[in-house]
DNA sequence: TTGAAAGCGTTACCAA
DNA sequence: TTGGTAACGCTTTCAA
């Protein structure tokens, strides 16, 4: 049933103010009597210069009386450079992980002094995303994902940008990289099983779309860390759906695996459950391992054994951008920032 | 363990292009030989005026060549307006049903051809965040929470805002309101449990920071639905945490409720784990009713009862938001748009 | 201590 | 069909 609004009945339009128009800096100057340049050193307090205190008194009234904002493309446009740092917004669901990670980074940057902004990159692909974020003349860009190639980075670059960092699997030339190799918690979670004994592991893979960059490296790990051994690995798509998990659990035993690890914790906990009312003994029959470490593991019964991943700190990148953004001319850094850690409890 | 950033050695710094001075359309006017206002109505292919295709294409190659990017602010300032639609970036971790809204949000109003960001504001207050938004001159502002004023308002509204929207739990003078009413869900999970025969009911309460705009009001939501009744309604603060749920369960008991409204799924899980583990039959002793209607709720036995939350629209918001920006004058719209409705499983 | 003026990158009007 | 020019709002240098 799709959702309607409901208009409810409104106190009537209070007297609109026609429109009047937005004050601006000469407003103010006009106002307080004294000239733009003035208003301007008052309102920055500019220590380089001394305006007199009942001036900056009269000026400040004014502003507040007018409600004047500085008008920030003007700002920039005159400074030549702006303190914004962009990265794309998420397409898709992110876990508590990823935000709180944003949520840190936000901070830091702010403490730093740049205004950080997440833009609503919508249908843009690749570098026509990287000319819209351009237009705004960020001065660093983060990139998560695998989304930007070289030809992006060379477009922002040139528009200005003193950094670009990108988070995702591989680094890009010319920019800054902080490597979160989602190999490492398939590669991870696969020598657990193997430690475990376990040959015959099945590797649960998302069928909704936008997870790949997450679940392939994933997926690709697990098989990395059985090579060469006598274990086999298989791929199973799985939508995040109970009836799915049902389709699967029905033809597991057909399936023969002694193992699986299910992408993460949510998944783990789907499949679980279907394995369950099939009756599939875990850990014995089949051992499952998630990843992401919620706290929703510990509470299935057996308690869900599970990748636990170690973002970097906020702060840290909030650095490595200020330093960037200081230093333009420097090397790129890469730096591997993904930790991988088995928490080992009763499913596997 | 805090992670420890670990530095990968990476190639020499490549050419370092020397802090090369971002192109304008001047220089792309030079090197194709025409003038500023040539270029312009190319690039914008402004339709009053008819440029030779030969120069049109000198134009575009001249661009292409030097990575002309247009700058977003001269060109709002020259324009006077920008397309820009802010809204504050979330600061709590935000469920998979409000990803999907601001997805589908941000889809729809890039469809009408508007750009939308989210502000990182990190600790500005009220007014203080409203001005720092009004610095960006967005043609509209979208707010979720309570977290604005009528003085944001007008403080907004003033530096040009033609829509300002709040997404919360009342309505704000001067503002369109989409009036989520979290009370509605816990209302809807009250009367259901009193249409079961429930009389001493627990509301769940987290103790997380940032929750409150929804706690609350679901919890007096609740008190709602029993007033006047033979009812009464405690309220049980609960960190996310197994450790806190099993304190809480040791005292169920001692607590005689026979229901609980655990706020959402996710604490719903956690209580009830905790409520089985010390031998609490659900729903038999306590009925649990969460809220989201998250899948994992159905994977729960016995199942979770839930209620379903429906938000609007994004496609509707985006055009309520395109119609307050064609005509600003208009009164403001307030429309009650979140749904709820109880989905009766097993657990309550 | 304050004011005048230039200039940032664009676009739109008016002339050529 | 094209080019000169002014203006958007702000900061900053220079001069008074």
């Amino acid at each position: 049933m799709p959702y309607v609004m409901v208009q409810i009945p409104n106190t009537p339009a209070l007297a609109s103010p026609a429109a009047r128009p937005v004050p601006t800096s000469a407003d103010v100057a006009r106002l307080a009597g004294v000239s733009r340049a003035t208003v301007s050193y008052v309102l920055n307090n500019t220590s380089a210069v001394r305006i007199s205190e009942p001036t900056r008194r009269r000026v400040h009234e004014a502003a507040k009386e007018l409600g004047y904002v500085p008008h920030a493309a003007a700002r920039s446009l005159r400074a030549g450079h702006s303190r914004l740092v962009l990265m794309p917004a998420p397409t898709i669901p992110v876990g508590p992980l990823y935000s709180q990670f944003i949520n840190e980074l936000q901070w830091a940057l702010g403490r730093l002094d740049y205004t950080v902004v997440q833009y609503g990159t919508v249908g843009l692909q690749g570098d026509e995303a990287a000319r819209a974020w351009a237009e705004l003349r960020p001065v660093a860009v983060l990139v998560p994902g695998a989304g930007l190639g070289p030809q992006g980075v060379t477009v922002l670059k040139r528009s200005g940008a003193r950094a670009v960092v990108t988070l995702g699997p591989e680094s890009v030339e010319g920019a800054h990289a902080l490597l979160m190799d989602h190999e490492a918690v398939g590669f991870c979670a696969g020598r657990h099983l193997y430690d475990r004994g376990r040959r015959r592991v099945g590797v649960l893979v998302p069928e909704e779309g936008g997870l790949e960059p997450f679940s392939l490296p994933r997926l690709k790990g697990v098989r990395r860390a059985f090579d060469g051994t006598d274990a086999a690995v298989t791929d199973l798509l799985l939508a995040y759906d109970e009836q799915a998990a049902a389709r699967l659990a029905a033809r597991w035993r057909a399936l023969d695996l002694d193992a699986v690890f299910a992408y993460n914790d949510e998944y783990a906990m789907l499949l679980m459950r279907a394995l369950q009312d099939e009756g599939v003994r875990i850990p014995e029959e089949t051992a499952v391992i998630g990843a992401d470490d919620l706290v929703l593991g510990r509470l299935l019964r057996p308690r869900l054994s599970t990748v636990h991943i170690e973002l970097p700190s906020g702060r840290d990148l909030a650095e490595l951008v200020d330093r960037a953004v200081r230093d333009p001319g420097a090397a790129p850094e890469t730096h591997e920032v993904l930790g991988a850690t088995v928490v080992h409890r009763d499913s596997s």
